[in-house]
DNA sequence: TTCGGGCTTTCGGCCTGCCTAAATCTCGGC
DNA sequence: GCCGAGATTTAGGCAGGCCGAAAGCCCGAA
C-alpha cells in the first residue's frame, strides 16, 4: 500500500492521540480529530489494518503496530521539525505555524528534512514543547501533567501546550504564556506568573498545558 | 474551480512551453511533458477552458488567458524561488533541486513564500537561469539564444539550462558549464570554454542551453 | 433480562484524475 | 480531390477518499 497524504495522517492522529494518555483511539474520535465521517474512518482502517499498520477488531478501538507506529513517527518528525524551522529561521510566532506544517509534512523529502535537522541542531522539541521523535522513532519521555489536573500550588514550568486548537495558541501567546513559562497553579483555571499576575483561563486551555510534574 | 495540484501542474507546463519559443502548446505535447494519456489531457482541457483559465478550440492548441497566465505564473514562481532556496541555503547543488522544487511548489503558503523571497533578497532568477515572475506575473526579459542554433563564432555567456532533463543537467554540471559560464561555439555541439578547453555536447545538452545574444 | 441510545459498519454514490480502446477529425501528400 | 497517418476526442472503467442513510452491534440502565 502506498503512503498517502491521507494515510500519513490517519497514522499520524492515532500517534498523537495515545501521546500523553494511554487509551488507545476509538473511531468515532479520529474522524471528529480527522474531520471526516466515520464511515470515511471505517473505510480507511481496513487499508491500514490490511497493511498491517494498524490492529483492530471489529467494534474495537485502533493501535499502532511497530510498522504503524514508525510511520507515525516520520510523520510526526516531519510536522514538528518543520514547526521548529518555521519559528527559527522564517519569522513565524510559536502559534502560527501549525496550519503551514500540517500541509508541508507531507512535501519534504528526506534529504530536505535531513538539511532541515542539522541547520537547527538536531533540536529534541518543537516550538509548543512537544517532543521530535528521532529518524528511527524514538524519542525522550518527560514526567508531565495537565494543568487540568494539577493540585492547586502545584508550581512548574510548562513543558508543552498542545497544538490542536489555534485559537487557544492564540489567546496564551496573548497571555505571555509559551513553553518554559513558570506557573503556580491556585485552582484548575487559575495560575499565577512570576510577577506575581494572576491569569484566569478556559477550561480549554488548562487541559492544553502540561507543566513539570 | 479549486486550484489542485494537478491543475498547477497543466498550467505551469502550458506557461513553460511559450516561454522560450512562440509557439502554443498543442495537447499531445501537453501530454507527454506531463507523462499522461491524450485523452486525460482532454479532460482537463474542458476543465482549464470552462474555469477560464485557457482558450482552445477542438483539435486547436492551447493557449492561457490573462487568468490563466496568472495562476500560470504564481506556480513557476513558487517552483523557482523554491529551487533559489535549496541552492542557496539548503546545500544542493543547481542540477538537483527540481524534483523537490516540484512537490514543494504545490504545498507552500503565500506567506512562506514571501519570507523565503525577502530572505534570499528577491531574486530575479533561479540557479538554472531562468527568471523568477514577480508576484503580479510579470518578469524582467533578455534576449537569448540557443546555443543549438548559434552561429559558429558566437561567444556569450550561458543564461539559463533548461531543468527538464535531470541527466542533462548532472552532465553539463561534471563538465563544469552551469548559468553563468563564458562560451564560444565552434560548431553546433561544440564549444570553447575561458581556458581554451573544448566540450563536445550532446545534442540535446545544445538545445537545453541558452546563451546572451 | 431487556431495551435503547450511541457507536460502528455496510451500502450505494460522488468527484477527481488517470487509463485503454475506439471513434473522429485534420491536413499534407499524391 | 482523395486518402491515410497522426492527433484529438469520446466512451467506459478503475482507484483513492470522501459522503449520507440505513443496518448492526454493544453495553449500561432500569
Amino acid at each position: 500500500m502506498s503512503t498517502t497524504p491521507a494515510v500519513e495522517d490517519y497514522l499520524k492522529t492515532i500517534y498523537a492521540h495515545t501521546e500523553w494518555q494511554p487509551e488507545p483511539i476509538t473511531p468515532s474520535v479520529l474522524a471528529a480529530r480527522l474531520g471526516v465521517a466515520p464511515s470515511s474512518v471505517t473505510e480507511m482502517v481496513k487499508k491500514l489494518a490490511g497493511a498491517g499498520l494498524i490492529t483492530h477488531v471489529p467494534y474495537g478501538p485502533l493501535r499502532l503496530t511497530p510498522a504503524g507506529f514508525l510511520g507515525a513517527s516520520a510523520v510526526v518528525r516531519r510536522h514538528r521539525l518543520v514547526e521548529t524551522w518555521l519559528v527559527r529561521e522564517m519569522g513565524y510566532d510559536w502559534d502560527q505555524v501549525h496550519d503551514e506544517a500540517e500541509i508541508l509534512e507531507h512535501a519534504l523529502s528526506d534529504r530536505l528534512l535531513e538539511a532541515i535537522d542539522v541547520r537547527l541542531g538536531r533540536p529534541g522539541s518543537d516550538p509548543h514543547g512537544d517532543l521530535i521523535p528521532a529518524a528511527d522513532g524514538s524519542l525522550v519521555r518527560v514526567p508531565a501533567i495537565r494543568l487540568a489536573d494539577a493540585a492547586p500550588g502545584h508550581a512548574g514550568t510548562v513543558l508543552r501546550i498542545s497544538d490542536r486548537d489555534p485559537a487557544i495558541l492564540r489567546d496564551l501567546a496573548a497571555d505571555s504564556i509559551g513553553p518554559g513559562s513558570a506557573l503556580t497553579v491556585l485552582e484548575s483555571c487559575a495560575v499565577r506568573l512570576p510577577g506575581g499576575s494572576i491569569r484566569l483561563l478556559a477550561p480549554d486551555a488548562a487541559a492544553s498545558i502540561w507543566l513539570t510534574k
